[in-house]
Formats: structure tokens, C-alpha cells, sequence
DNA sequence: CGTGTAAGGAATTCTGACACG
DNA sequence: CGTGTAAGGAATTCTGACACG
């Protein structure tokens, strides 16, 4: 009826940094390497959405297995377009190949 | 999979006050009352969920119409029980009558 | 590359109270 | 009853930078 919860940017990072577990630092740093892309209050405080926490969650596994900003950002785009619920699946493969950069095309 | 972002409370009152309109004054002063319960972070900030705004807009608007806080708490429990979202049917009803005090009982 | 930290400032939020009605 | 406001304090968030690697 009204909007969509899940998208809505209402979320300081205060709360997403305990949501995550992550520090501000690295929340920050995911928005400056374009992979996450938080609203701003008129004085200048980052607004989430749940959908941010959640894609935040998902980078953080992904970079503890050694995949770079540069390549999440390529695997965020190519979720996004299988618009499967998948990064669970695929996180799951590469778990036990030790580093995610000898898969350079992973559609074998 | 996870939670349900409706009733997760991490909205802080200046996210709430821009989403309803209303001051901080009259947020709080509901939850004095007893109509709304946000969480508090360690520090003691309040949160609330997106339930709470919706919750926050309804009593407005039953308060422009000159329910008293008292009023309003009863129609809460009882919306709570038919499981309806009907509040807006009632209130399109009660538009009109220019006073709800007029109805004590509105099972006619 | 990804993240920690000290630095200084600006804006937020909180409580209890006085006020009007 | 419902809401505005000034008051003072405590905690949050922001940016740019130095650091390590």
C-alpha cells in the first residue's frame, strides 16, 4: 500500500554497524568503492535500507574469502541480472578452493 | 529468511519525525501514553519500526478528529483483535460525523 | 587493498520542567 | 490533554589524514 520496507533508506550507520557487525570504517569504505550507495539527511548523515545491510553482509563474506572490491562489484552485477537469490549457492562452491582468484570465469 | 523489516526497530525519532510529520514532542508523548513502544539502543536512544510509524500516522489522525489517547488506546486493542486493516474504513466512516465521542460503541 | 585511529566540528537525542489551556 | 520550548549533557556521525602492508 504505502512503500517498499526493504529498500527504504532510513537506517543510520550506528544501528547497520550492529546489524552487520562490521566497523564504520568498513561500511564506509564499501560505499567508496561503489558498492553499496546509502541516501543522505539534509546535515549530511547516511541513511540504509535493510537491502544495504544485507548486500553488506554478502560483500563481507565474500571479501573473507579474498575476493576484491573490484570483483564483488562484478559478481553484484551479474546477481543482479540472474535475479536469482544465488550469491548463497555460488559462496558455497568457493568455499574450499581456498582463493576466489583462479576462478576468473566461473561458468564452467 | 531472515527477519521481518516491518516490526524491526532501527529508525531513529529524526528518521520518524521526517517519515510522519509529526515533532519529536508528539512521538515521544505516545509512547508516554502507552500507544507506542520503540527500543532503546545502550546509550538510550530510541528505535522504532516501520509498524511504529504506521502506528504513529493512524493516531494522528484519530487525534485530529479529537480522540483522546485514552479513546485510541481501546481502538488499538480492538483492531488488534479482528486482524483487519481496517482502520481505514473507519476512519472514512468517522470523517463526517466531526466528533468521535459521539461513538462509544461502534458495533451498530 | 582494506582497515584502524586520533582530531575537531556539527547535528542528534535525552530528560525534567515551565507554560498554556 | 497535548504540545512548544529553552537547558545542559552525552553520544553520533562526518571528513581528511597518517599508518601498515
Amino acid at each position: 500500500m504505502t512503500d517498499n520496507y526493504k529498500s527504504k533508506k532510513v537506517i543510520s550507520i550506528g544501528v547497520v554497524k550492529e546489524l552487520t557487525g562490521l566497523s564504520e570504517r568498513q561500511i564506509r569504505y564499501n560505499e567508496q568503492r561503489k558498492l553499496i550507495f546509502p541516501e543522505r539527511t539534509a546535515n549530511g548523515t547516511r541513511k540504509y535500507s535493510f537491502s544495504d545491510v544485507e548486500t553488506l553482509v554478502e560483500i563481507a563474506e565474500k571479501r573473507e574469502e579474498g575476493v576484491q572490491s573490484f570483483e564483488i562489484r562484478k559478481e553484484m552485477l551479474k546477481d543482479k541480472k540472474s535475479k536469482e537469490g544465488d550469491s548463497q549457492m555460488r559462496r558455497k562452491m568457493i568455499r574450499g578452493q581456498l582463493n576466489a582468484h583462479f576462478r576468473s570465469n566461473d561458468r564452467s
